[in-house]
DNA sequence: CGGTAAACGGACGATCCCTTCCACTTAGCC
DNA sequence: GGCTAAGTGGAAGGGATCGTCCGTTTACCG
């Protein structure tokens, strides 16, 4: 990355945001976010970037200048979700009863993913580089290891569950709605159905193998 | 595709089956094969031919003359674990006890699955005209319903279990078993033992969101 | 041992995608 | 209204992979 000119009037921001772009360059990058959630949505992170231009109605060029990585593209493009996710679990942490919190959150979540193709590549995939995931996701661990640890105490949860569980969990899920339809989603509530069954503290619970040492990260990489 | 010449011997088989085959040609063919697999438990059936090409020692021609097509390469790359599925099955069926035979066969296609990438993409893809694949599936589909009605008679198997259960297992499994290093292994037990437990018929098991019309085939496309 | 056809490998064209570049257009200010 | 810089679209460069072609090599048979 070369220097800039000397003395322009935002030295150490590449990114002016988004307010001090001109009227037509902010409405197409709305167009561009739309487009790509869209197309996430429907196909998954792997569209291309010329069809999200086309289908925003802009040229690939007008796309790059605004995002000029494709991470930078799809980080902002979920944002919101992320940020309801977020809200989600701050919910769950409201709800007297822990246990119904918790089912909620991983509902929700689990939903989420069922619903957008892409959601949960952007969700589980490591930008690097990118502080503002690495952020929310930090407080999302904590927030979950709090709830957890509450219905555990509770006596809902059963006590060899491990946080990292609710990762398994998403992983699980999103192996299943990977599939685009209806019927995906209808698998996907299925599914986590079954699990949350699992996850209650119940009378006749045998031995579990241990749990894998899942990070948000480090998954969803490859495959 | 052009007509034969008018009288070869073999008219109607455009593959001479491997045996015809010259001494080099039959030992370079399962070079190949050797590789695909090696390459495909490593990083996925997205390997590029030339990969595989490379790391059995051959050129790219050589491959591709012996297997025309991408899918007919890992089709038979992955019969052999397919035929150990078969078998697993078949060992299940022959338990007496009906629900130990069926977590075994879980357990066992769980693990193959997480010991090899490309192992679920082979199971799940559909090949278009691909027969050996579907008259197996077929099979398996039977053996597995009459599994799953001995496990439910037994009163081991929960009643609301659905036969399309075991692919949502498998269609979890795969999804945690992506993950490339032992820790998805671990991962994948762990999500296998509380899938089962909840599969398991137990005293106070609420009300399940209804199954998915889940099929072997139709799903794993193109996530 | 020599001929022939099967088999071989590397190079090649086609396709797809990401990213950059450049000549043209247009919003916003005076 | 006109100037300027921000903004724009399409084309072109670069990289990767698929599948094919063709000149060369080699196994097998007589």
């Amino acid at each position: 990355m070369p220097a800039q000119p000397s003395h322009t009037p935002t030295p150490a921001t590449p990114d002016p945001g988004p307010e001090a772009l001109r009227a037509d360059a902010r409405e197409n990058r709305e167009r561009i976010l739309r487009a790509a959630r869209e197309a996430y949505a429907l196909h998954g992170i792997d569209v291309p970037i010329s069809a999200i231009a086309r289908r925003a109605g802009v040229g690939v060029a007008t796309l790059y200048r605004r995002f000029p990585t494709r991470t930078s593209l799809i980080t902002e493009a979920f944002t919101e979700q992320l940020t309801e996710c977020a809200g989600a679990l701050d919910e769950a942490l409201e709800d007297p009863d822990p246990w119904r919190g918790f089912c909620t959150v991983v509902r929700k979540v689990c939903a989420m993913q069922a619903a957008d193709r892409g959601f949960t590549h952007a969700f589980l995939a490591r930008f690097p580089g990118d502080t503002a995931y690495a952020g929310e996701l930090d407080r999302a661990e904590e927030g979950l290891a709090l709830l957890v640890r509450r219905a555990k105490e509770a006596g809902a949860l059963r006590p060899d569950f491990d946080v990292s569980d609710v990762v398994l969990a998403l992983l699980a899920n999103n192996g299943v709605a990977k599939g685009a339809g209806p019927e995906s989603a209808a698998a996907s509530r299925r599914l986590v159905g079954y699990l949350l069954e699992s996850f209650r503290a119940g009378p006749a619970t045998g031995p579990l193998p241990p749990p894998a040492e899942l990070e948000l990260d480090r998954l969803g990489g490859t495959g």
